[in-house]
DNA sequence: TTCTAAAAGGGGATATTTCCCCTTTTTATA
DNA sequence: TATAAAAAGGGGAAATATCCCCTTTTAGAA
């Protein structure tokens, strides 16, 4: 009988071979290789030619995370399905993986049986989507409309960096090379972009936006 | 030939059942149960009173996290040897858990062959240590002069929350119902304690310690 | 009850922030 | 090159924040 050729990439090798053995012991699949990153799924491909169906692709990892690592699987072998397995369970983590074309997103809290499924289901179908992957998929969509995020130039970034920080605005001026009143103008035009009606305003903002990091 | 009794806890099925497997592969040892979180170690030992040698422990996890289950643990089945395994390898999630009365700490991105021989380790010499491990130790020793943790009273810690909004100190004086001139010794007060030379310090040293959330 | 320290309140001065309305210089582009 | 928009700069004033030094009230220990 014909088994599902199949590759994990999994920076956590313990977990990576542990699921080896749990694949393998499926009769329709078989494990052709375990690989640590991205990176090791790319070079993997420069000296093999045998394509796995799918690739069992785990997202935060180093070198090459899984996300770069669908992406290039997309652009140079589309034949191949992902099938994205993280402990993320953010939607910002989840659309960024299905946009890189992974064809199905599975925590890794799941019942070895739902794996076992979806790996058939992804075969056969060409995807599988849980339901917690359809509904962050809704939900993205009707949230699309607030998030406008503001954009801000690079002059004005840089003071307001600086505006969290304990300097004045005499100070801020003067690491910017401007006059204080430039500095006045900046100030009041983040006020007005960001809603704030105080310093306070601009550095919660900047916190809350990663802005600047502490 | 007698195995050595293992159990393992983690809440990512997937991880453990596939660890299960991997571990049952080993002659030495033998999977008795895999539970899902501390809550059920501590009800799987209500109703049975065979004792594995080691638990296999993950750290986070839901209902009760592998901290507490480790310290149940040493306060009510001593005999029984915990074996960390967790992606955490931050400093002070090893301390806690060492603290418990973890005898070792294994990260995820471990080689099998390395699990196996700290389980065998803890089995016959009742601890595994890690490099990584000891180092932490060690650093733990040098850094314990500094974090002298700020003690700041609870008006105090009221006021620091309040001064990290975009109320000006007069409305922050209502809110906590003080004068504007006792609002204005706390913050003299905070600016002392915490090195701060104007508000946005206090907002800064907040938000870097957690007092406030965004 | 007396004493003491912490909590609360205050006067008054100076520095900084915030605001509004304006001009000049630079940059981009039609 | 003309012209509009963006960036930079400014005057002046009111509101806040910051600072220093002081008194009164409250709560708890002696």
């Amino acid at each position: 009988m014909n088994k599902i050729d199949i590759i994990i990439v999994d920076d956590h090798v313990l977990f990576s071979q542990a699921l080896n053995g749990l694949v393998s012991n499926y009769d329709e699949f078989n494990v052709v290789t375990v690989l640590n990153n991205g990176k090791e799924l790319v070079d993997y491909f420069s000296i093999e030619n045998k394509q796995p169906k799918i690739v069992l692709m785990d997202i935060q990892m180093p070198l090459m995370n899984g996300i770069e690592a669908t992406q290039w699987l997309k652009d140079n072998k589309p034949e191949i399905k992902v099938l994205a397995l993280s402990m993320e369970a953010d939607e910002d983590t989840i659309l960024k993986m299905l946009r890189a074309g992974a064809k199905g997103y599975l925590l890794k809290d799941i019942h070895p049986s739902v794996l076992q499924h979806a790996l058939k289901e992804v075969y056969a179908s060409g995807f599988y989507y849980t339901e917690n992957v359809t509904n962050t998929l809704l939900n993205s969509i009707h949230n699309k409309e607030k998030p406008i995020a503001i954009k801000l130039k690079e002059r004005e970034l840089e003071f307001l960096k600086l505006a969290c920080t304990e300097r004045t605005y005499k100070e801020i001026a003067e690491v910017m090379f401007l006059s204080p009143k430039t500095v006045d103008n900046y100030r009041e035009a983040l006020f007005e972009k960001l809603g704030a009606k105080t310093r306070i305003g601009l550095v919660l903002y900047a916190i809350k936006e990663k802005i600047v990091i502490l």
